[in-house]
DNA sequence: TTCCTTTAGTTAGCTATCTAACTATATAAT
DNA sequence: ATTATATAGTTAGATAGCTAACTAAAGGAA
């Protein structure tokens, strides 16, 4: 009761990189969604995106997993690319439950869009802190994405 | 009007990295409010951490800054903590548009009881990846984070 | 002194995200 | 065939975050 003893969290790495990427998320979204075109956020943007580069048809439930959000997430998501015309939403073959999610011509220009007006962005930040830095970082990243991925 | 150019981007390390950290942060939030006592969100308990360890007294301008989140998302984190008792707010000596928030016995006692809460998570992530991965991982992201903040 | 600009905090209205709970369909077990 | 369990999608209600716009106070310039 008299003192309290401070030591108490040596400031774990892990907390320091938890809170660092807490920070850093939050910059990286405020300047890609300053730039995207049409009010496309960074969710709408990354299903997009994800959609035009893997070419494969998917569902709801399956872009969720890609993204590591909940499937109530990607209802919302999809919803908003649908009332935007990006993206239209067909019943699936076999299994009446699902569906499937597919990109439109819109969908595929504003995407392209999006891309033009990022790649300024990134093209400055390369130049000033070189790609490797990224690479480098990607693979941390996945390591321990996969740890907690793994262990949820 | 053929055929679509499908090298539009050659996948940027940037992007990828912006992506794997969108997808990193949602694991963590998550994983971190499972485990918080009272119903502490990461942000909550951010704030309340922070002012222990600093020891200093700071205004919601300045621990909105500490973040990087808005001013208004501020004022809202702290109107959170005050509702639960965990923060007090005194007015400024000097400064009358200016607030002074200040952490209470009960935010001490709690974000004590947090870290014992988190230990066995972090303790079980060290063992598994190594500490040092996380030292890497958190001084590439400050090299970012300084040029995001920055140039922004 | 008076006016202009900046800063602190808040309010309003939006999106993204979560969990809990619900419906409908599919699949396995009895 | 019936029942139980699992999965897909949605709805409801919550929090965190943003920008825009507002009030109040501080500080500088005319």
């Amino acid at each position: 009761m008299s003192e309290m003893p401070t030591a108490e969290t040596p400031e774990s790495p892990i907390y320091l990189f938890f809170n660092e990427l807490g920070i850093m998320e939050q910059l990286v979204t405020t300047q890609l969604e300053r730039v995207l075109p049409g009010g496309l956020t960074k969710s709408q943007f990354g299903v997009l995106n994800h959609m035009v580069r893997l070419g494969r048809l998917e569902s709801p439930a399956e872009l969720a997993s890609a993204f590591q959000v909940s499937r109530p997430t990607m209802t919302n998501t999809v919803q908003k690319l649908l009332a935007k015309g990006y993206v239209e939403i067909v019943p699936h073959a076999s299994d009446s439950r699902s569906k499937i999610v597919k990109i439109t011509e819109a969908g595929v220009a504003i995407r392209s869009e999006a891309l033009k007006a990022l790649a300024p962005l990134f093209e400055r930040i390369g130049i000033s802190l070189g790609e490797s830095l990224f690479e480098e970082a990607v693979s941390l990243l996945q390591k321990v994405r996969v740890y907690l991925d793994e262990n949820r």
